[in-house]
DNA sequence: GTAAACCTGGCA
DNA sequence: TGCCAGGTTTAC
């Protein structure tokens, strides 16, 4: 489910839900989750004050006071949710985590396919977030200097590229389509193919991208909902992704589907080069 | 590099 | 019944 822009979304809807709230209760009802959850987890939250809700790529960062943070990473059908007080939540299922708060409500980590993991640690000093590529928006890191300085000796094509956390951080299937399509540039092309003035391009689409979709607070193509189980519209403003055979919304030729990357790919044989 | 693995649900 | 899905990791 979750990219960059459905996590940040997440983040501010639970965001002033939870700060300064006190944990009174956890309960990990499955802990093989992709990582198993550590048997020290429940004590490690129990009676601590969240004091800030932050993003990190794809992963949520809910700090506590005593400097370490519970880490969420959703996964591909993780969801986190707040449940007020006394809020009806009957037959639920994959709730695998239910942390509770001192104002009565809880939250909620539902997740089917248990994709997604979760820690307690100094978000400084876990390998989770190690090695993590700079912020899309961050415009100081992220920049057509960076991306053209990855250029050599590589194989890899520019889909990949995008797609590794290690590069850039919180980009996945779906904005990686739509900024390549914005950029002109397909999916299929070398890395180091690329010119210095295309590794600007694609810094610059993926700013626009990015913004886009955190303002209409992410993409529900099946069933990512926020904390408080809102959907989001960037779905209506898609270019590309899951539209194959429609025209292109610049041309009017039919988007192609391919694989590319282990994942599926969709991008404009015309306007993309 | 690429393929398969993890796991469940939804849809053709 | 089979294939696909917003992600990441591991093994050829």
């Amino acid at each position: 489910m979750p990219e960059l822009p459905e996590v940040e979304t997440i983040r501010r809807t639970i965001g002033p839900l939870v700060v300064g709230r006190t944990v009174v209760a956890v309960d990990v009802r499955r802990r093989d989750l992709r990582r198993k959850v550590a048997p020290s987890f429940e004590a490690s939250l129990l009676g601590r004050v969240i004091v800030s809700a932050d993003r990190r790529a794809k992963y949520l960062l809910l700090r506590l006071d005593d400097g370490l943070a519970w880490i969420v990473h959703l996964g591909m059908s993780g969801r986190l949710l707040r449940l007020a007080a006394g809020a009806a939540n009957d037959g639920a299922r994959h709730e695998h985590v239910v942390v509770t708060l001192d104002d009565g409500a809880s939250v909620v980590f539902r997740d089917p396919r248990r994709f997604g993991l979760m820690e307690i640690a100094d978000p400084l000093g876990t390998p989770l977030l190690a090695g993590i590529g700079p912020e899309p928006l961050d415009r100081a890191r992220f920049t057509g200097e960076y991306l053209a300085g990855l250029r050599s000796r590589t194989r890899r094509s520019i889909k990949d590229v995008l797609m590794d956390q290690h590069v850039v951080a919180g980009l996945g299937n779906i904005y990686v389509n739509e900024i390549l399509f914005l950029s002109r540039i397909r999916p299929t092309r070398r890395m180091a193919r690329l010119s210095r003035a295309e590794c600007e391009t694609i810094v610059l689409a993926t700013r626009e991208i990015i913004e886009e979709a955190i303002e209409h607070r992410g993409t529900s193509v099946s069933d990512f909902l926020d904390a408080i189980g809102r959907p989001g519209s960037y779905q209506w403003r898609r270019r590309v992704y899951d539209r194959e055979g429609e025209p292109c919304s610049a041309c009017g030729h039919p988007i192609r589907a391919r694989t590319i990357a282990q994942r599926s790919s969709f991008f404009c044989g015309r306007c993309q080069h």
